[in-house]
RNA sequence: GCGCCCGUAGCUCAGUUGGAUAGAGCAGCGGCCUUCUAAGCCGCGGGUCACUGGUUCGAAUCCAGUCGGGCGUGCCA
């Protein structure tokens, strides 16, 4: 392994130990990359206090007994005392060959590898995707891919809305639609049309309510007709979902669904379980979980409840059966839930109340990913103009249009078969991008022009980049030998350099799990690549071994691209 | 009322977990295509990091309060 930072961190804190003594052992070197100089350490200026002495001298100190003879052109003490770290060109040339060699690009594995959870997309049988799920399908996705990729056990759990009170109404509307006609209305992916249809009814005709409620019942008892007309919806829905991620490029599949009805049967044990330990109590006529900290409108404690006072199961009963279940039977030790941020409140209930039950303790535990909402230009809730949610098919189809629009005004060469190719890989490409690139945390405004313009920090930049060094690799002909990368030029340099951080970037957002340090990680490299486009000639340089060098920095840029891009789920077209 | 999240250039967003002079992209102005892809590059202008105080060698970042926006706040999921 040979990534400069983590060297230059043991390197530091070897010295720390021979200047200052065992006890120093646990100081963060705290190795940064710098615009002084490669790195700076900034350890001294936080020592000044525990040491006693200025910080200056604390990193004069340092710098004597630090080796770093053979990697570190420069050392010096700046400022305050921060020490500024230059490498020798012969170092970072030979850190990039290694990269290049190594099929994992210096990633490393985690050192702890666990099983992971990820809970996300979660869309609701015979209703419509919405920008909503978008988030949570595109995050999570993101997020399953790189955690895996890092050499932990992901399992993805679609938890599906495929149980409650709406299906008494759906099933009705089926019966009185018929089989064949519903098939036929939700096949072609008219979810909205289906539950306004079904809603409608239940609101105006009484009879139908009666009946949909009876239908529950009978959904509920296990009643073999009825549950065999919930299939048909379940199934046909789950039909729909997954041409929608085939058609995003989400490695979800049906294997990954796990809905709310899976948990039914263990709803009552998990009632009588919290009972039992006396966490739950019933109030009001149901049953409750007062998790200390949690108060109400009116002041009082807030509950969670777990069954109604009707006697049904609420969505909290079941979030508590999943944590169980993901713990003691898939051993889980890390729970993601990519829930929108409004669940806050709700799924850290769920968490203390899982924590009190006993069923969620260290080393497992759980994280709520949330996420923002998706806003339109006017800065309020993305609607259309009457001020219904948008579906998410049509996103994606207007995102395909706009980019084969596009992709065939710049190649009007191409065969129709590429063009449509690379407009999906486009198209689809920004969609993922423009939403994985923002702070999740936040929420962010959708505009198709922006994040299809392919200016600044967006995904089809970013596939350009690729794109470009996969055309000098084609031109080159031959493939360079393996060899060595000699780094000469300053802008050899920088690109090094940015290539070099991309272990430490993969690892950071695997822990922070937000996935748009990567994106500003990618569009830094592109970037990069900019200034080596201007700067060295490759194919043209003065020299065979200067071209072979550059061919391979080439190589190694398109490699990282790539792998960035997969990562967060997106192609790299290999020309556009 | 209470709780949580957010507030950075005209607009959309970063800011490596407290480090040096706060950065990109749009938009505006000015340069670059007989040169490996101009979907690009270079330069210029643009800031009281919502406000006030505090913590310390050092704050956009941490703490308290104020103002503004959003969300949540007992039987929908």
């Amino acid at each position: 392994m040979c990534d400069p930072q983590s060297i230059l961190h043991d390197r530091v804190r070897e010295a720390l130990v021979v200047a200052f003594g065992a006890e120093m052992a646990d100081a963060d070197p705290m190795v940064r990359p710098s615009d002084r100089a490669d790195f700076q350490a900034n350890v001294a200026l936080g020592l000044s206090k525990r040491l006693k002495r200025p910080p200056r001298q604390i990193a004069e100190a340092l710098v004597s007994s630090l080796r770093v003879e053979d990697v570190c052109e420069r050392v010096e003490v700046s400022g305050p005392g921060f020490i500024n770290l230059t490498l020798k060109n012969s170092f970072l040339g030979e850190c990039s060959s290694q990269q290049l060699r190594d099929p994992r690009l210096l990633v490393s594995l985690s050192s702890q590898p666990e099983t992971v959870v990820i809970d996300y997309s979660a869309p609701n049988v015979a209703k419509e995707m919405h920008v909503g799920h978008l988030r949570s399908t595109i995050l999570g996705d993101a997020l399953a891919r790189i955690l895996s990729s890092l050499g932990h056990h992901v399992i993805r759990q679609n938890h599906l809305g495929d149980w409650g009170t709406p299906f008494g109404m759906l099933i009705e509307h089926l019966v009185d639609l018929g089989e064949q006609r519903a098939s036929e209305e939700l096949g072609v992916g008219d979810l909205n049309k289906f539950y306004r249809e079904a809603r409608a009814k239940f609101e105006q005709d009484p009879s139908f309510a009666d009946r949909s409620r009876l239908r529950v019942v009978q959904l509920q008892a296990g009643d073999e007709p009825t549950r065999v007309l919930w299939q048909r919806l379940v199934h046909e829905s789950k039909r729909y979902f997954g041409e929608i991620y085939a058609q995003l490029d989400v490695s979800l599949t049906d294997e990954d669904v796990c809905g709310e009805s899976f948990y039914n049967p263990m709803l009552a044990d998990v009632a009588e379980e919290l009972e039992q330990r006396g966490l739950a109590t019933v109030d009001d006529g149901a049953l409750c979980i007062f998790v200390p900290g949690f108060s109400s409108r009116e002041g009082s404690a807030l509950p969670l409840i777990v069954r109604k006072t009707d006697g049904g199961y609420g969505y909290a009963a079941t979030d508590l059966a999943a944590v169980r279940h993901r713990v003691k039977t898939l051993g889980a030790t890390r729970l993601l839930y990519v829930v929108g941020a409004p669940q806050r409140q709700h799924l850290s209930m769920v968490f203390s109340a899982a924590t009190m039950a006993g069923w969620l303790c260290p080393p497992a535990r759980a994280e709520h990913v949330e996420f923002g909402s998706v806003l339109g230009a006017d800065g309020k809730m993305f609607k259309t103009r009457a001020g219904d949610t948008i579906k998410l098919s049509d996103l994606i189809q207007e995102g395909v249009e706009r980019a084969l629009a596009e992709v065939t005004l710049r190649f009007p060469e191409l065969d129709d078969e590429t063009r449509r190719r690379v407009a999906r890989q486009v198209g689809v490409g920004a969609l993922k991008y423009a939403d994985l690139s923002n702070d999740r945390v936040k929420d962010y405004v959708f505009d198709f022009d922006r994040m299809l313009k392919f200016e600044g920090n967006t995904g089809g930049y970013i596939q350009y980049a690729h794109a470009r060094c996969r055309s000098i690799l084609r031109h080159a002909r031959l493939r360079p030998e393996p060899g060595p990368i000699e780094i000469v030029h300053p802008a050899e340099r920088t690109l090094a350099l940015v290539s070099l951080r991309l272990g430490a970037v993969i690892h950071q957002v695997a822990e922070t799990l937000q996935p748009h340090t990567l994106c500003s990680y990618l569009f830094e490299l592109a970037g990069a690549l900019s200034g080596f486009w201007h700067d060295c000639p490759v194919l043209k340089a003065d020299s065979e071994l200067v071209r072979d060098s550059r061919l391979r920095l080439v190589e190694l840029t398109s490699r990282i691209l790539d792998h960035g891009l997969g990562l967060l789920g997106i192609q790299a077209p290999e020309r556009m």
